[in-house]
DNA sequence: ATTGTCATGTAGGCGCTGTCAACATTATAG
DNA sequence: CTATAATGTTGACAGCGCCTACATGACAAT
C-alpha cells in the first residue's frame, strides 16, 4: 500500500510520512528564508495537509525547532566527516574540516544559529549529545595532527575547542562582515581571508602545520 | 514644561521621550526574555502607550531591532574601551578586552546574535560602520602589543581577526555548552576554560604574551 | 494672541500566526 | 472483526504586525 507522496497520485486521509516531509520543508524554508518565515501553517500548506496537522508530530513551534537542530548537528557531522575523506595528510584533513564548517555555516545559516540558540536554552540532553558527537569529529582530529607530528597530544582538546569557536566565529561573521575592510590581501574572498587567518592560527597551535 | 516619565506625575497626550523608552524597554525585553518576546505591543503596553504608537518611531519591527543592534555595538564599543582602562601592559590589556568581549556576549546573549545576524542582512551602512569602530579597538590592542614587543606588526589585523571570531564563538557557544566535558580541567567554570584556550592561542600567535 | 501646519499619539480593523478542542478517518493489535 | 490508538480535519480564540482614519498638541508665522 504505497501512499508515499513521490508519485503524488494517492490522495489517502492519512499521509503516511508527514513529520520526514514537515522536517524536509521545514529546512527548505530555514534556508531560503530564514527563521522568521518558519510557520507550522506555512509548512502545513506546502506539505498539503491542514493547518493543524503539524500538531500530530510536535508539541509546538519551539519543538519543531528542537528537530531541525538536531538534524543540523547531524549534518554537520557528516559534512565534516566527509571533509577529509580522501586526503591523506592529517593536518590537511583537520584543515579541510574547519573549512568545511565554515561551509557548511554558509550554506545554512539560519540552521546554524538555531542549534546553538537551542542547545543554549537547554532543553534537550539529546540535542547536546548530538553536538558533542560532532565536535568529537574535531578533537579527533587535532589529536591525528599532533601525534602525526611525533608529540604527545598536548592540550589537544583545548586546541580543538578554540578552533572549533574560531571556525564557528567564522561561519557566522562571514557573511555580514566584509573582511577586506579589515584585512586587505589584494582582492581575496571572505572565504580566503578567513582560510588565510585560519592557516596561520593553524601553524602557531600546531607548528606541525 | 517637564514631561518626562521618571516622576510619573504628568499624563499629557504627547510623551515627549518615547522613542528612547522604547529602545530601553525593549533591550530589556531582549535581554531577559529574548528575541521572540520582543513585540511591538508588548512594548507599547509597557511604556504606556496605544499599540500603533511605536509606528512613529519605527517603520516596522525590523527597524526597532536594527536600533538596538546598533546599541549593541555601541554598549559592545564601550565595554571593550573601558576593559583595559587601568591595565599598562599591553598583553593583559587585549586579554583584557577580550575576556570582555566573552562577558558582554554572555549578559547579552539575544542582543550580540541581532548585531550580527541584522548585520548580515546588509540593510545598513551606519550598523557596518558601528562595527567596524568596535572592531578597530581590537585590531589597535592587537598592534600595541605586538609593538610592545619590539618586532613589527606582522598581520596584526589577520590575527585580531582571528581573535574576534574565536571570542565571538566562545560568547555564542559558551552558555551552551559544557566545556568540562571537552576540555576536563579538575572544574572550572566555562569562564575559566575559554579564559585558558583564549591565553593558549594568544601565546601562541603573538609569543610576546 | 490666532491660526495653520506638522509631529506625535489613539482607535479600530485586517490578515496572519500559534494553539486548542471537538470531530473524522484509518491503521493495527487483540 | 472489532476496539483502540494514531493520525488528519475543522473551527475557534487571542495575540501579533501593520494599515488607515482621526485626535491632540507643539510651534512657527502672522
Amino acid at each position: 500500500m504505497v501512499r508515499r507522496r513521490s508519485t503524488k497520485i494517492e490522495k489517502s486521509y492519512h499521509h503516511g510520512d508527514l513529520r520526514r516531509e514537515l522536517l524536509e520543508a521545514g529546512l527548505k524554508i530555514l534556508t531560503e528564508e530564514g527563521l522568521h518565515a518558519l510557520t507550522l501553517r506555512e509548512l502545513a500548506r506546502r506539505v498539503g495537509v491542514s493547518h493543524a496537522a503539524p500538531y500530530r508530530h510536535f508539541a509546538d513551534r519551539d519543538e519543531l525547532i528542537l528537530a531541525l537542530a538536531l538534524n543540523g548537528f547531524e549534518r554537520l557531522a557528516q559534512a565534516l566527516g566527509e571533509a577529509g575523506k580522501q586526503i591523506r595528510s592529517p593536518e590537511r584533513q583537520l584543515e579541510a574540516m574547519l573549512m568545511a564548517y565554515i561551509a557548511f555555516g554558509k550554506g545554512n545559516m539560519a540552521q546554524l544559529t538555531i542549534m546553538f540558540s537551542t542547545i543554549a536554552a537547554k532543553k534537550s540532553e539529546t540535542l547536546l549529545e548530538a553536538a558533542m558527537r560532532a565536535f568529537s569529529l574535531l578533537i579527533d582530529a587535532v589529536g591525528k595532527a599532533q601525534s602525526k607530528a611525533g608529540r604527545p597530544k598536548v592540550n589537544h582538546s583545548e586546541i580543538a575547542l578554540g578552533l572549533w569557536v574560531m571556525v564557528h566565529g567564522f561561519a557566522i561573521l562571514g557573511p555580514g562582515i566584509d573582511f577586506n575592510y579589515i584585512a586587505p590581501g589584494s582582492s581575496d574572498t571572505a572565504d580566503d581571508t578567513a582560510e588565510r587567518v585560519l592557516r596561520l592560527t593553524l601553524k602557531s597551535l600546531l607548528p606541525s602545520a
